[in-house]
DNA sequence: TCATGCTGTCAAGGATGTTCAACAAGGACG
DNA sequence: CGTCCTTGTTGAACATCCTTGACAGCATGA
């Protein structure tokens, strides 16, 4: 029905790492038993169970289930499928799932009246542009800020601290890239 | 604990369909207050669930998670300052002029009705992607053609042989990303 | 106003996931 | 051979998820 084996799948991912069930259960702070019944398929887990165990391995739950529709790498993307990712505010929608093995992202940003990527500036490695679509928006780089308004754009190198704000009255849309794709790996809620 | 939160998440994808949670439950072959619940955190569902309301959006698993692990050059550009690379019909607007350190492009595009990259297919290193901001265009990409309209995206590996062609009768405006930079020095016929 | 239909929430109990503890199979060593 | 350690599996008890069926809130319209 899932067409997607998450036993085989789990217990390949533990073998390769020559853990016992036991062990991995010991890390991931869950029974050798629920190992077993979930490589065997017996169960389907919770997210909340699998999620320890796949932070135990370490792999993220999107890898883990990257190879689900591996099939055809998907070109051509509809407006409402793209990828959401939003918080509340702020709202971004990437082109394409994670795919771990592209070297860009490219999203479709939203930022209401208001909207803030926060006062810590943002840090990270790789480099980021975009160009403003609609509306007006803030954005401070290295110590620099700016207002840019439709047509305007940006680039910078993303380990420079920055930050965007809408202090206008209407949406801004952004359409931006960044490399290497930074809604990825590693820890944390981290934006852009 | 799980430092991802599945009930926004779901919430967000739900909303932006304009499903209720009784619409999306029957489609998905659940109750509406395995939704509810699931959308106020109340309880981590099980991966079969989950997967059969993902299917119902539709939305692949990993693609759910995509968010879970988020994400003295010059920084600002004014929209004339964009250098243009045009050839007539077409007409590209490059950010930031060709910076060979740089590890992308972006660009804004216009294509006016009748535009077209041209019939020999284009093939060359790297990967693209864009978003269509106003106008629709239609795309060919290793045999498949698509058109695509205000919202929608594109994104694949250069190598395939692709064509970019206005059939509407209305300008038709893009922002996209190219890795790495394609548009070598000194001007040529050159096109991403 | 009352009926109707929609929305999201919630308590109770049935269904399913997880644990505890036992078990058998296999290898290492004396 | 027996002992000891490891491995993965399984039954019964417990915890959690999921469904049933109800409820209140809000809108539309007779």
């Amino acid at each position: 029905m899932s067409g997607f084996d998450v036993g085989t799948r789990l217990k390949q991912l533990r073998q390769r790492r020559d853990l016992s069930q036991r062990e991995l259960a010991k890390r991931a702070g869950v029974t050798n038993s629920t190992i077993s019944l979930i490589e065997q398929n017996s169960v389907s887990p919770s997210v909340s169970s699998l999620k320890k165990i796949l932070d135990a391995l370490p792999v993220s739950i999107s890898e883990f289930f990257a190879g689900e529709e591996l099939a055809s790498e998907q070109v051509f993307y509809r407006a409402e499928e793209l990828t959401e990712i939003g918080d509340g505010t702020l709202s971004w929608r990437l082109v394409g799932a994670r795919r771990p093995n592209r070297s860009m992202s490219i999203l479709h940003e939203y930022y209401p009246p208001g909207a803030d990527t926060g006062e810590d500036m943002l840090e990270h490695a790789g480099e980021e542009g975009g160009i403003v679509v609609s509306g007006s928006i803030e954005i401070s780089v290295n110590g620099e800020t700016r207002v840019l308004t439709r047509g305007d754009a940006y680039y910078f190198d993303s380990r420079l601290p920055h930050r965007f704000r809408n202090i206008g009255d209407t949406d801004c849309v952004i359409v931006s890239a960044n490399t290497p794709p930074s809604f990825a790996e590693g820890g944390g809620t981290q934006h852009h």
